[in-house]
DNA sequence: CAAAATCTTCAGATCAATTTCAGATGGGGC
DNA sequence: GCCCCATCTGAAATTGATCTGAAGATTTTG
């Protein structure tokens, strides 16, 4: 059984996750309660919980206060509830080290699954198999990518594109999905960004660059042989 | 089933997109109506829709608006149809916090096939059935064509041609259906180029571009044997 | 704070895909 | 069999998606 602990000042709220992660699987969640900030550091800092559920807008201490707090002596998986999606805030939490957030209003089902994968993953429970094709291979675990035995480099952009790829080998992905997958999910990035790092990442890889093969008007598609 | 909730004041458009939506594959979608914005807020609060097809221009209340309303209380996928691509109208859509957007005239199946990623991003499902004609075979969820165990690489439109006929194997698919759905329902295409794809496509598949049977007069269909 | 790396924007080049065209073909009705 | 018209075919013209190089903006790093 995993052992959360939700700090949150709305009664409703709480009430619909205990429901929810109690109810949903028996015995998987024991959720412990804070009405506010101070609390919730306490009984933080109790018990080692495998995960902490902080809503942002909180009484006395909001929610990335305490998860500064948090970071200094652990690396508790952190996943924000907050009500605004508003782009400053979520790259706020991201720089206070939490794991992920969820916008309010959020189906339940959405964050009983962002947490379970969050514990899992914390817990080392996860391991993504090494992807191939021919002798490229990416490893998800540790973001490593090495063509024909030598370690390579890549960019953040280029490793994600190049992720999506293998995880789709064989298929064709189109320029769209790239860039939902990518760049997230309602970016704005203009489309041609796409043709620059599919141009970085093909001369970065250097011979196994011949591998993303292009379809023009369908998208792009990785190849094996 | 999918349930998605179809706000257009057009009637033409709202029944080419239920036509297309239902017949495609039996049961995969049930689109409801609302001809304008108030009657779809309404129906959107009735139902918990699996997505929203907004159009933009609407009378009384425009599918912007409709969104930022939505937007308050649910994070259901919505797309928007819309006459202008301009490109603030685009980002204005984005802000309000859309999820993906087809410009007039549009291809069907590319709106199909939009509708189906969202939902199953949103959902984390949904699977298109190979599609077959004797050792032909062309799997719509990685885009790839196999003719006798061989990979066969088709152009955007061929391969838009074979998914339909195929989609709709065994009956005739007029020239004209064929350009509805894959250049778009108000394409202003010379029907001669119809020929030469089909041409192309048929070379493109060596043998089995013999099951591509012309119905002189009433189109084409692709046959099993 | 400056330098470096990365990401994005832009405009012109390139080439496959698409469209156009004109003459050939051939199936079906008479 | 003959004629007509829809379709086919080959080749040329056009389009437009993608590529490329370079420069500007932004972020990260030292």
């Amino acid at each position: 059984m995993y052992r959360i602990l939700l700090v949150e000042d709305d009664p409703d709220i709480r009430e619909l996750i205990i429901q929810y992660f109690t109810k949903k699987e028996k015995d998987a969640f024991r959720v412990d309660i804070a009405v506010n900030g101070p609390r919730g550091l306490e009984k933080a800092a109790e018990h080692p919980y495998d995960l902490l559920l902080l809503d942002v807008m909180l009484p006395e201490l909001d929610g990335f206060a305490i998860c500064r707090e948090i970071r200094r002596r652990s690396d508790v998986p952190i996943l924000f509830i907050t009500a605004r999606a508003d782009e400053s805030d979520i790259l706020h939490g991201y720089a206070l080290g939490c794991d992920d957030y969820v916008v309010k209003p959020f189906p339940l089902p959405v964050l009983y699954q962002k947490v379970g994968a969050l514990i899992k993953r914390a817990k080392g429970l996860v391991r993504f198999p090494t992807l191939h094709a021919g002798s490229l291979s990416l490893n998800p675990n540790n973001g490593t990518v090495i063509s024909d035995g030598q370690e390579i480099t890549l960019t953040a952009k280029e490793y994600g594109i190049l992720r999506v790829l293998l995880e789709n080998k064989g298929s064709i992905i189109s320029r769209e999905q790239l860039l939902n997958q990518v760049w997230g999910y309602n970016h704005t990035t203009d489309e041609r960004v796409l043709d620059t790092h599919i141009r970085n990442l093909r001369k970065a890889l250097g011979p196994d660059g011949k591998r993303i093969k292009t379809a023009i008007g369908r998208g792009y598609t990785i190849e094996d042989c």
